[in-house]
DNA sequence: GATGTATGTTTGAGTAATCAAGTATATGTC
DNA sequence: GACATATACTTGATTACTCAAACATACATC
């Protein structure tokens, strides 16, 4: 077997039990592993707000995914929806002020428990495997 | 964020996309990614036997999930149910002939193709990560 | 050897995603 | 400016899981 397929093997079973991990310490905000991640990159994009195509290329998920995964965020408040006045397909999704609070809140809860879960690696290991991790972005 | 946060993150995104991209290469076997990781775990065992549960810890499933993705396998002869006579509450699964074979054609698909979406990374990285992975095993 | 508790598996109901098809809008070409 | 093609998003049908409950068997104790 070689290292590139024990790679892949290993990742999907570490990334599957880390994910289910933070879930449970998700659930305590009242949201997903998902959801985390799209308030996530709203947060950290420019006026947070994102397209919903470019949302779900960051998320991993496919675009109806996204409508739906959205639809009972937008009614919770969590974000708005918004047109683009220069091309009507669009509809732009909004961090808003609660999702904002939100996600600090669990972003505490993330930062705290992703800590322990990772207390093994040090930081070096941790900086080498993020800057690895860049290299596969887009790759075929 | 921290770096444990954005370790989390990045691995999330990374096998997501792993795992979508292996899920392409094995469907020309007709097997799905989750099915492929137990034929593995089958195949890695000694005497390709191993209790259903086990077989849901290695790969990352509920007890029910492994049920449920078993049946179909057991359907197309890839494995066989096989009672335990030390304990009749277990069910052991057995990898078949069919299995074995089928394993080792979608191994080289499996192989091929992450040799591909790896080549960036160099070999020395690829086991250093491999190291780690290892670490994070058996975490709370 | 009956009785309570733990373990292994299956089943029913619910959820989060997918793909394919449909709708709406934009863009390029003649 | 009509028409073909491409892009953004939503909807219907399906799939792969989950959890909780049910059921069967094992094991420990009195």
């Amino acid at each position: 077997m070689s290292l590139e397929s024990e790679f892949v093997i290993q990742n999907a079973i570490i990334s599957s039990s880390l994910i289910k991990k933070m879930e449970g310490e998700l659930s305590i905000h009242g949201i997903s592993f998902t959801e985390y991640m799209v308030l996530h990159h709203l947060a950290k994009s420019t006026l947070k707000t994102m397209r919903r195509i470019e949302l779900a290329e960051h998320v991993g998920l496919s675009a109806s995914g996204i409508t739906r995964l959205i639809a009972p965020m937008e009614k919770n408040n969590l974000v708005e929806k918004q047109a683009n006045p220069r091309d009507a397909r669009q509809s732009l999704v909004k961090l808003s002020l609660p999702g904002e609070k939100l996600y600090q809140d669990a972003t505490v809860s993330f930062e705290h428990r992703s800590k322990i879960i990772l207390g093994a690696l040090s930081h070096s290991q941790l900086e080498k495997w993020i800057e690895l991790s860049g290299k596969l972005g887009n790759t075929k």
